[in-house]
DNA sequence: GGGATATACTTGACTACACAACAATCTAGC
DNA sequence: GCTAGATTGTTGTGTAGTCAAGTATATCCC
Protein backbone atom coordinates (compact mmCIF):
# COMPACT_ATOMS: atom_id res chain seq x y z
CA UNK A 1 0.00 0.00 0.00
CA UNK A 2 1.34 3.29 -1.26
CA UNK A 3 1.76 6.05 1.30
CA UNK A 4 -0.16 8.17 -0.84
CA UNK A 5 -2.97 5.78 -0.33
CA UNK A 6 -2.57 5.68 3.67
CA UNK A 7 -2.78 9.78 3.78
CA UNK A 8 -6.46 9.32 1.82
CA UNK A 9 -7.32 6.61 3.71
CA UNK A 10 -6.21 8.39 6.83
CA UNK A 11 -7.95 12.12 5.78
CA UNK A 12 -11.21 10.11 4.86
CA UNK A 13 -11.09 8.48 7.94
CA UNK A 14 -11.90 11.66 9.78
CA UNK A 15 -14.93 12.24 7.61
CA UNK A 16 -16.53 9.23 8.28
CA UNK A 17 -18.97 10.35 11.08
CA UNK A 18 -19.81 13.31 9.23
CA UNK A 19 -20.92 11.43 6.02
CA UNK A 20 -22.03 8.92 8.21
CA UNK A 21 -24.90 12.09 10.05
CA UNK A 22 -24.84 13.06 6.16
CA UNK A 23 -26.47 9.91 4.43
CA UNK A 24 -28.75 9.37 7.53
CA UNK A 25 -30.16 12.97 7.45
CA UNK A 26 -30.88 12.47 4.23
CA UNK A 27 -32.50 9.03 4.70
CA UNK A 28 -34.27 9.98 7.42
CA UNK A 29 -35.64 13.03 6.85
CA UNK A 30 -37.03 11.42 3.37
CA UNK A 31 -38.62 8.30 5.58
CA UNK A 32 -40.33 11.20 7.84
CA UNK A 33 -41.40 13.25 5.34
CA UNK A 34 -42.86 10.88 3.76
CA UNK A 35 -45.18 9.13 6.45
CA UNK A 36 -45.83 13.09 7.57
CA UNK A 37 -46.85 14.44 4.25
CA UNK A 38 -49.10 11.61 3.61
CA UNK A 39 -50.96 12.06 6.69
CA UNK A 40 -51.44 15.89 6.08
CA UNK A 41 -52.51 15.16 2.51
CA UNK A 42 -55.26 12.64 2.98
CA UNK A 43 -56.98 14.48 6.87
CA UNK A 44 -56.57 18.03 5.34
CA UNK A 45 -55.15 18.22 1.79
CA UNK A 46 -52.52 19.85 2.57
CA UNK A 47 -48.28 19.82 1.95
CA UNK A 48 -46.00 20.13 4.33
CA UNK A 49 -44.66 23.48 3.02
CA UNK A 50 -48.16 24.78 3.11
CA UNK A 51 -48.79 23.96 6.56
CA UNK A 52 -45.62 25.39 7.58
CA UNK A 53 -46.37 28.73 6.03
CA UNK A 54 -49.85 28.96 7.17
CA UNK A 55 -48.36 28.43 10.87
CA UNK A 56 -45.80 31.14 9.93
CA UNK A 57 -48.15 33.64 9.01
CA UNK A 58 -50.20 32.48 12.41
CA UNK A 59 -47.59 34.05 14.09
CA UNK A 60 -46.63 37.30 12.19
CA UNK A 61 -48.26 40.06 13.58
CA UNK A 62 -51.38 41.14 10.88
CA UNK A 63 -51.23 37.29 10.26
CA UNK A 64 -49.23 38.92 7.10
CA UNK A 65 -45.21 37.99 5.78
CA UNK A 66 -43.04 39.51 2.81
CA UNK A 67 -42.34 36.69 0.62
CA UNK A 68 -38.80 37.13 0.67
CA UNK A 69 -38.93 36.57 4.51
CA UNK A 70 -41.44 32.99 4.08
CA UNK A 71 -39.05 32.16 1.49
CA UNK A 72 -36.15 32.39 4.19
CA UNK A 73 -37.92 30.92 6.37
CA UNK A 74 -39.21 28.32 4.95
CA UNK A 75 -35.97 27.32 2.86
CA UNK A 76 -37.24 28.02 -0.16
CA UNK A 77 -36.91 29.80 -3.65
CA UNK A 78 -38.27 32.90 -4.25
CA UNK A 79 -40.43 31.15 -7.04
CA UNK A 80 -41.38 28.13 -4.99
CA UNK A 81 -42.83 30.80 -2.42
CA UNK A 82 -45.00 32.49 -5.37
CA UNK A 83 -46.34 29.33 -6.38
CA UNK A 84 -47.01 27.42 -2.95
CA UNK A 85 -48.50 30.93 -2.50
CA UNK A 86 -51.02 30.73 -5.51
CA UNK A 87 -52.01 27.32 -4.48
CA UNK A 88 -53.27 28.45 -1.51
CA UNK A 89 -55.07 31.92 -2.26
CA UNK A 90 -56.89 29.23 -5.40
CA UNK A 91 -58.29 27.66 -1.76
CA UNK A 92 -58.58 31.05 -0.21
CA UNK A 93 -56.58 30.47 2.77
CA UNK A 94 -54.31 32.76 1.91
CA UNK A 95 -55.03 36.38 0.23
CA UNK A 96 -52.11 39.27 -1.27
CA UNK A 97 -52.16 42.58 0.59
CA UNK A 98 -49.87 45.32 -0.42
CA UNK A 99 -47.56 46.91 1.56
CA UNK A 100 -48.17 50.83 1.98
CA UNK A 101 -44.59 51.86 2.52
CA UNK A 102 -43.17 49.63 -0.15
CA UNK A 103 -44.94 48.79 -3.64
CA UNK A 104 -42.58 46.35 -4.26
CA UNK A 105 -43.82 43.83 -1.45
CA UNK A 106 -46.58 42.05 -2.09
CA UNK A 107 -47.60 40.41 1.89
CA UNK A 108 -49.45 37.01 2.09
CA UNK A 109 -51.96 37.25 4.43
CA UNK A 110 -53.83 34.49 6.40
CA UNK A 111 -57.36 34.26 5.53
CA UNK A 112 -60.05 33.24 8.31
CA UNK A 113 -60.58 30.22 6.19
CA UNK A 114 -56.86 29.73 6.14
CA UNK A 115 -56.66 30.21 10.02
CA UNK A 116 -59.50 27.84 10.19
CA UNK A 117 -57.95 25.41 8.30
CA UNK A 118 -54.66 25.43 10.03
CA UNK A 119 -56.50 24.88 13.43
CA UNK A 120 -58.07 22.18 11.67
CA UNK A 121 -54.82 20.33 10.82
CA UNK A 122 -52.95 21.25 13.72
CA UNK A 123 -53.89 18.75 16.43
CA UNK A 124 -53.73 15.63 14.43
CA UNK A 125 -50.54 17.34 12.90
CA UNK A 126 -48.77 17.85 15.96
CA UNK A 127 -50.14 14.68 17.34
CA UNK A 128 -48.63 12.53 14.34
CA UNK A 129 -45.52 14.37 14.86
CA UNK A 130 -45.13 13.79 18.20
CA UNK A 131 -46.22 10.22 18.31
CA UNK A 132 -43.22 9.86 15.46
CA UNK A 133 -40.52 11.10 17.61
CA UNK A 134 -41.55 9.65 21.12
CA UNK A 135 -42.15 6.20 19.87
CA UNK A 136 -38.06 6.48 18.84
CA UNK A 137 -36.19 8.99 21.27
CA UNK A 138 -36.56 9.85 24.94
CA UNK A 139 -37.65 13.23 26.37
CA UNK A 140 -34.06 14.82 26.61
CA UNK A 141 -33.10 12.77 23.64
CA UNK A 142 -35.61 14.81 21.25
CA UNK A 143 -34.48 18.40 23.19
CA UNK A 144 -30.61 16.91 22.01
CA UNK A 145 -31.64 16.36 18.54
CA UNK A 146 -33.67 19.83 18.20
CA UNK A 147 -30.43 21.35 19.64
CA UNK A 148 -28.35 20.06 17.53
CA UNK A 149 -30.37 20.30 13.77
CA UNK A 150 -30.84 23.89 14.74
CA UNK A 151 -26.90 24.51 14.04
CA UNK A 152 -27.57 23.30 10.56
CA UNK A 153 -28.02 26.22 7.95
CA UNK A 154 -31.54 27.90 7.65
CA UNK A 155 -32.77 25.79 10.97
CA UNK A 156 -32.07 28.87 12.87
CA UNK A 157 -33.14 28.43 16.28
CA UNK A 158 -35.96 30.39 16.39
CA UNK A 159 -38.55 27.75 17.50
CA UNK A 160 -41.92 27.58 15.67
CA UNK A 161 -44.24 27.67 19.25
CA UNK A 162 -47.27 25.81 20.09
CA UNK A 163 -50.24 26.82 17.38
CA UNK A 164 -54.12 24.61 18.29
CA UNK A 165 -55.34 27.62 20.08
CA UNK A 166 -58.60 24.97 20.47
CA UNK A 167 -60.54 27.56 18.40
CA UNK B 1 -59.60 30.32 29.67
CA UNK B 2 -61.66 27.13 29.46
CA UNK B 3 -60.59 24.26 31.08
CA UNK B 4 -60.99 22.42 27.76
CA UNK B 5 -58.45 25.60 26.25
CA UNK B 6 -55.96 24.68 29.44
CA UNK B 7 -56.23 20.71 28.66
CA UNK B 8 -55.08 21.07 25.18
CA UNK B 9 -52.19 23.23 25.35
CA UNK B 10 -51.17 21.25 27.99
CA UNK B 11 -51.15 17.93 25.57
CA UNK B 12 -49.87 19.94 23.03
CA UNK B 13 -46.84 21.20 25.25
CA UNK B 14 -45.48 17.63 25.42
CA UNK B 15 -45.58 17.61 21.77
CA UNK B 16 -42.75 20.99 21.77
CA UNK B 17 -39.89 19.46 21.38
CA UNK B 18 -40.74 17.17 18.83
CA UNK B 19 -42.21 19.58 17.06
CA UNK B 20 -39.11 21.80 17.03
CA UNK B 21 -37.01 19.01 15.82
CA UNK B 22 -39.01 18.26 12.99
CA UNK B 23 -39.20 21.88 11.81
CA UNK B 24 -35.23 21.97 11.81
CA UNK B 25 -34.83 18.65 10.47
CA UNK B 26 -37.02 19.87 7.92
CA UNK B 27 -35.04 23.45 7.27
CA UNK B 28 -32.02 22.13 8.25
CA UNK B 29 -32.25 19.19 5.54
CA UNK B 30 -33.07 21.71 2.88
CA UNK B 31 -30.71 23.85 3.47
CA UNK B 32 -27.91 21.48 3.34
CA UNK B 33 -29.33 19.59 0.53
CA UNK B 34 -29.39 22.84 -1.53
CA UNK B 35 -25.34 23.59 -0.82
CA UNK B 36 -24.34 19.90 -1.25
CA UNK B 37 -25.94 19.69 -4.36
CA UNK B 38 -24.99 22.57 -5.85
CA UNK B 39 -21.65 21.60 -5.38
CA UNK B 40 -22.09 18.38 -6.55
CA UNK B 41 -23.37 19.35 -9.66
CA UNK B 42 -21.37 22.20 -10.84
CA UNK B 43 -18.44 20.07 -9.99
CA UNK B 44 -19.49 16.56 -10.75
CA UNK B 45 -22.96 16.71 -12.74
CA UNK B 46 -24.58 14.71 -10.01
CA UNK B 47 -27.08 14.87 -8.06
CA UNK B 48 -27.39 13.61 -4.40
CA UNK B 49 -29.44 10.85 -5.15
CA UNK B 50 -27.49 10.01 -8.46
CA UNK B 51 -23.92 9.41 -6.13
CA UNK B 52 -25.26 8.15 -4.07
CA UNK B 53 -26.98 5.06 -5.48
CA UNK B 54 -23.93 4.81 -7.77
CA UNK B 55 -21.72 4.72 -4.25
CA UNK B 56 -24.43 2.09 -2.53
CA UNK B 57 -23.81 -0.17 -6.19
CA UNK B 58 -19.87 0.26 -5.84
CA UNK B 59 -20.02 -1.42 -2.06
CA UNK B 60 -22.35 -4.13 -3.74
CA UNK B 61 -21.16 -7.57 -4.68
CA UNK B 62 -20.67 -7.41 -8.83
CA UNK B 63 -21.42 -4.05 -8.24
CA UNK B 64 -25.02 -5.11 -8.80
CA UNK B 65 -28.18 -4.06 -6.94
CA UNK B 66 -32.01 -4.96 -7.49
CA UNK B 67 -33.68 -1.76 -8.44
CA UNK B 68 -36.10 -2.43 -5.14
CA UNK B 69 -33.17 -2.23 -2.81
CA UNK B 70 -31.89 0.92 -4.30
CA UNK B 71 -35.05 2.10 -3.44
CA UNK B 72 -35.44 0.77 -0.35
CA UNK B 73 -31.89 2.40 0.28
CA UNK B 74 -32.32 5.71 -1.14
CA UNK B 75 -36.08 5.91 0.12
CA UNK B 76 -37.25 6.35 -2.72
CA UNK B 77 -40.19 4.93 -4.39
CA UNK B 78 -39.94 2.66 -7.67
CA UNK B 79 -40.41 4.99 -10.75
CA UNK B 80 -38.46 7.05 -9.20
CA UNK B 81 -35.42 4.75 -8.97
CA UNK B 82 -36.17 3.79 -12.39
CA UNK B 83 -36.22 7.33 -13.93
CA UNK B 84 -32.99 8.50 -11.98
CA UNK B 85 -31.46 5.07 -13.36
CA UNK B 86 -32.50 5.50 -17.10
CA UNK B 87 -30.52 9.30 -16.68
CA UNK B 88 -27.37 7.50 -15.37
CA UNK B 89 -27.92 5.04 -18.16
CA UNK B 90 -28.29 7.52 -20.45
CA UNK B 91 -24.79 8.79 -19.91
CA UNK B 92 -23.15 5.16 -19.33
CA UNK B 93 -22.44 5.26 -15.48
CA UNK B 94 -25.01 2.33 -15.05
CA UNK B 95 -26.07 -0.29 -17.06
CA UNK B 96 -29.08 -2.98 -16.81
CA UNK B 97 -28.27 -6.74 -15.78
CA UNK B 98 -30.94 -9.58 -16.41
CA UNK B 99 -31.19 -12.03 -13.03
CA UNK B 100 -30.10 -15.40 -14.29
CA UNK B 101 -32.55 -16.79 -11.47
CA UNK B 102 -35.76 -14.51 -11.61
CA UNK B 103 -36.68 -12.41 -14.51
CA UNK B 104 -38.44 -10.12 -13.21
CA UNK B 105 -35.54 -7.98 -11.75
CA UNK B 106 -33.66 -6.00 -13.55
CA UNK B 107 -30.11 -5.07 -12.08
CA UNK B 108 -28.74 -1.64 -11.80
CA UNK B 109 -24.71 -2.46 -12.80
CA UNK B 110 -21.95 0.55 -12.34
CA UNK B 111 -19.75 0.23 -15.01
CA UNK B 112 -16.42 1.26 -15.10
CA UNK B 113 -17.14 5.02 -16.42
CA UNK B 114 -19.76 5.30 -13.63
CA UNK B 115 -16.86 3.68 -10.89
CA UNK B 116 -14.29 6.50 -12.25
CA UNK B 117 -17.27 9.10 -11.79
CA UNK B 118 -17.62 8.08 -8.34
CA UNK B 119 -14.03 7.59 -7.25
CA UNK B 120 -13.46 11.28 -8.78
CA UNK B 121 -17.18 12.97 -7.38
CA UNK B 122 -16.59 11.09 -3.83
CA UNK B 123 -12.82 13.01 -2.37
CA UNK B 124 -14.00 16.54 -3.03
CA UNK B 125 -17.38 15.64 -2.08
CA UNK B 126 -16.61 14.23 0.98
CA UNK B 127 -14.41 16.82 1.53
CA UNK B 128 -17.85 19.12 1.62
CA UNK B 129 -19.65 17.15 3.34
CA UNK B 130 -17.35 16.53 6.42
CA UNK B 131 -16.56 20.65 6.45
CA UNK B 132 -20.20 21.47 6.81
CA UNK B 133 -20.38 19.35 9.57
CA UNK B 134 -17.40 19.78 11.19
CA UNK B 135 -17.53 23.62 10.81
CA UNK B 136 -20.95 23.30 12.86
CA UNK B 137 -19.95 20.52 15.55
CA UNK B 138 -17.47 18.50 17.84
CA UNK B 139 -16.43 14.87 16.69
CA UNK B 140 -18.37 13.41 19.93
CA UNK B 141 -21.72 15.50 18.48
CA UNK B 142 -21.74 14.07 15.30
CA UNK B 143 -21.15 10.68 16.57
CA UNK B 144 -24.13 11.74 19.07
CA UNK B 145 -26.29 13.26 15.59
CA UNK B 146 -25.28 10.01 13.74
CA UNK B 147 -26.50 7.97 16.26
CA UNK B 148 -29.88 9.79 16.54
CA UNK B 149 -30.71 10.58 13.11
CA UNK B 150 -30.27 6.83 12.49
CA UNK B 151 -33.21 5.88 14.80
CA UNK B 152 -35.78 7.86 12.20
CA UNK B 153 -37.38 5.52 9.61
CA UNK B 154 -35.44 4.80 6.70
CA UNK B 155 -32.30 6.27 7.95
CA UNK B 156 -31.34 2.52 8.67
CA UNK B 157 -27.74 1.97 11.31
CA UNK B 158 -26.10 0.33 8.12
CA UNK B 159 -23.18 3.32 7.31
CA UNK B 160 -22.42 4.01 4.13
CA UNK B 161 -18.86 3.85 4.68
CA UNK B 162 -15.44 5.03 2.97
CA UNK B 163 -15.55 5.36 -0.83
CA UNK B 164 -12.80 7.10 -2.55
CA UNK B 165 -9.91 4.69 -2.72
CA UNK B 166 -7.48 7.09 -4.37
CA UNK B 167 -7.85 5.30 -7.81
C1' DG C 1 -51.97 -28.15 -13.35
C1' DG C 2 -54.27 -23.81 -12.66
C1' DG C 3 -56.08 -19.79 -10.62
C1' DA C 4 -55.30 -16.22 -6.81
C1' DT C 5 -52.06 -13.36 -4.92
C1' DA C 6 -47.64 -11.24 -4.39
C1' DT C 7 -43.43 -9.18 -6.32
C1' DA C 8 -40.46 -6.40 -9.67
C1' DC C 9 -40.49 -3.04 -12.74
C1' DT C 10 -42.24 0.56 -16.24
C1' DT C 11 -45.14 4.19 -18.01
C1' DG C 12 -48.37 8.34 -18.22
C1' DA C 13 -49.91 12.21 -15.96
C1' DC C 14 -49.03 15.38 -12.59
C1' DT C 15 -46.70 18.26 -8.81
C1' DA C 16 -43.36 20.81 -6.41
C1' DC C 17 -39.78 22.53 -6.65
C1' DA C 18 -35.18 24.95 -8.99
C1' DC C 19 -32.76 28.25 -12.02
C1' DA C 20 -32.51 32.08 -15.13
C1' DA C 21 -34.35 36.03 -17.01
C1' DC C 22 -37.28 39.70 -16.30
C1' DA C 23 -40.05 43.86 -14.50
C1' DA C 24 -40.89 46.97 -10.99
C1' DT C 25 -39.51 49.68 -7.27
C1' DC C 26 -36.50 51.52 -3.78
C1' DT C 27 -32.01 53.74 -2.16
C1' DA C 28 -27.51 56.05 -2.48
C1' DG C 29 -24.17 58.92 -4.44
C1' DC C 30 -23.27 62.57 -7.22
C1' DG D 1 -32.94 65.16 -9.93
C1' DC D 2 -30.80 61.32 -12.04
C1' DT D 3 -28.41 57.36 -12.82
C1' DA D 4 -26.39 52.81 -10.73
C1' DG D 5 -27.23 49.23 -8.08
C1' DA D 6 -29.85 46.56 -4.74
C1' DT D 7 -34.26 44.45 -3.42
C1' DT D 8 -38.88 42.24 -4.23
C1' DG D 9 -41.54 39.58 -6.79
C1' DT D 10 -43.23 36.93 -11.14
C1' DT D 11 -42.84 34.05 -15.22
C1' DG D 12 -40.76 30.51 -18.65
C1' DT D 13 -38.62 26.34 -18.70
C1' DG D 14 -36.66 22.23 -16.96
C1' DT D 15 -36.25 18.34 -13.68
C1' DA D 16 -36.73 15.03 -9.98
C1' DG D 17 -39.83 13.09 -7.81
C1' DT D 18 -44.91 11.21 -6.78
C1' DC D 19 -49.09 8.26 -7.57
C1' DA D 20 -52.00 5.22 -10.14
C1' DA D 21 -52.33 1.91 -13.46
C1' DG D 22 -50.41 -1.66 -16.21
C1' DT D 23 -47.21 -5.72 -17.64
C1' DA D 24 -44.60 -9.60 -16.61
C1' DT D 25 -43.07 -13.00 -13.70
C1' DA D 26 -43.08 -15.87 -9.46
C1' DT D 27 -45.21 -18.36 -5.67
C1' DC D 28 -48.71 -20.54 -3.04
C1' DC D 29 -52.46 -23.56 -2.40
C1' DC D 30 -56.36 -26.22 -3.88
Amino acid sequence: MSNQLLRDQESQAGKRGAVDAWVRLLRGHAGMRRTVTAQLQADHGLTVNEYEAMLLLSHAPDGRLRRVDLADSLQLTPSGVTRMLDGLRERALVDKAECPGDARVTYAVLTDAGAAKLREASCSHIAAVGALFEERYSKPEIETLAELLGRLPGAGGESSCTPCPSG
